[in-house]
RNA sequence: CCCGCCUUAGCUCAAUUCGGCAGAGCAUCGGACUGUAGAUCCGAGGGUUGCUGGUUCAAGUCCGGCAGGCGGGACCA
């Protein structure tokens, strides 16, 4: 594959890349390392799935793939007690494989390595020259709890800055939510004489209520191993403003889940209401912000490719 | 370590001076209305009142102990 295609590859549905001609040198690399951390979470959804997604683009492009389950910053994030956490982990893990990474994919478990010597003397080096109050404002989109802040809300970010030390990483990828945290490693990296990743991110998923973000914790998801009829269950009471397709999570979906893989969305519609459509995207949003596609039209198609592109996820889960 | 205040539904808070059936708003769920959802209207569920011991016919309410939260004080060679 040439620098071309793999940057298409890497670029297509990202926010934004810092910066793309770092990565463009990265990619000379022999085995560039991409890597990307996830608090063990009782469910993997589709919010999850695009960052998956973009890790098996980054697989495809020549990257390593390194996947962090992140067990110690699920617990400095109040998410309970480390050997529950742990099993979350292993759970996560065989969703993540459901997805369609490569067997080559290095799992690590974060206690593996965060309680090192030279793991904790680079944190604590960090901690000195990191202020409270970037290391909370970098939380603000991570932490759990709004109030009743607790220290381990700031070692959480000096600790995934390190993480990209010690996993030797080239490019740091997450949903925008990271960002903030992305943006003290690219700065304080170089002051402690280590070089600062890649960073990639996507953009986030609404949730089913219409809320900024799919979360586990708010119950506004989609499972990668929902039943098909949880999913149209799910699918039926999600917010879908006629005509309005900013934030819209429906159109979101088709966007992430199903474009990529079809040229052209099928719209199944009765006759009375103007029978079938086919669209590709940019059609889509046209007709949708005209209000010549209905809202439950677009759910009801949405919903039978969402159920057909989780299935074999599902197969494989039940193994 | 000491002192004061606080802890009631998932969340924010009520509960007559002085003990008498624990309520509301938001959220959730369900119905109505829309060819979806939301909004709106109607309805429902939801509680070991932080834990524990006592006083009393009767304790969210009074007394003791413990835990947690908040604020202050003290310590600072």
């Amino acid at each position: 594959m040439d620098l071309k295609s793999k940057m298409g590859l890497i670029t297509k549905g990202t926010l934004e890349i810092i910066s793309e001609t770092e990565l463009e040198e990265k990619l000379q690399k022999e085995k560039p390392v991409a890597y990307i951390g996830y608090e063990p979470s009782g469910k993997i959804h589709l919010g999850h799935a695009i960052t998956v997604m973009k890790m098996i683009n980054l697989q495809k492009a020549g990257f390593k793939i390194k996947i962090l389950l992140a067990d110690y910053h699920a617990f400095l994030n109040g998410k309970g007690k480390l050997e529950e956490i742990k099993n979350v982990a292993e759970y996560n893990k065989k969703c993540f494989q459901a997805l369609g990474l490569s067997s080559e994919t290095e799992f690590i478990l974060g206690s593996s390595f965060q309680t090192k010597e030279e793991y904790t003397t680079q944190v604590y080096q960090l901690a000195l020259l990191t202020t409270l109050v970037r290391a909370k404002r970098s939380m603000a989109q991570i932490t759990r709890d709004a109030e009743d802040h607790k220290v381990a809300e700031v070692i959480y970010p000096l600790m995934q800055v390190v993480d990209m030390v010690f996993l030797e990483v080239d490019l740091a990828m997450g949903g925008m939510e990271q960002r903030k945290i992305h943006m003290l490693a690219r700065e304080n990296l170089p002051r402690v004489g280590k070089s600062a990743p890649v960073c990639l991110h996507t953009p986030l998923l609404h949730g089913t209520d219409g809320s900024e973000k799919m979360s586990s914790s708010k119950g506004n998801f989609i499972a990668i191993d929902d039943s098909p009829a949880d999913i149209k269950k799910k699918m039926k009471k999600t917010y879908c403003p006629a005509g309005e397709v900013e934030g819209n999570p429906v159109i979101e979906m088709a966007e992430h889940f199903i474009f990529p893989f079809n040229k052209k969305l099928i719209i199944k519609r009765p006759e009375k209401f103007g029978g079938n459509m086919e669209l590709d995207y940019t059609k889509l949003v046209d007709i949708y912000a005209q209000e010549k596609l209905h809202p439950l039209d677009l759910k009801n198609t949405v919903t039978d490719y969402l159920i057909d592109f989780l299935k074999p996820v599902r197969e494989y889960m039940e193994k």
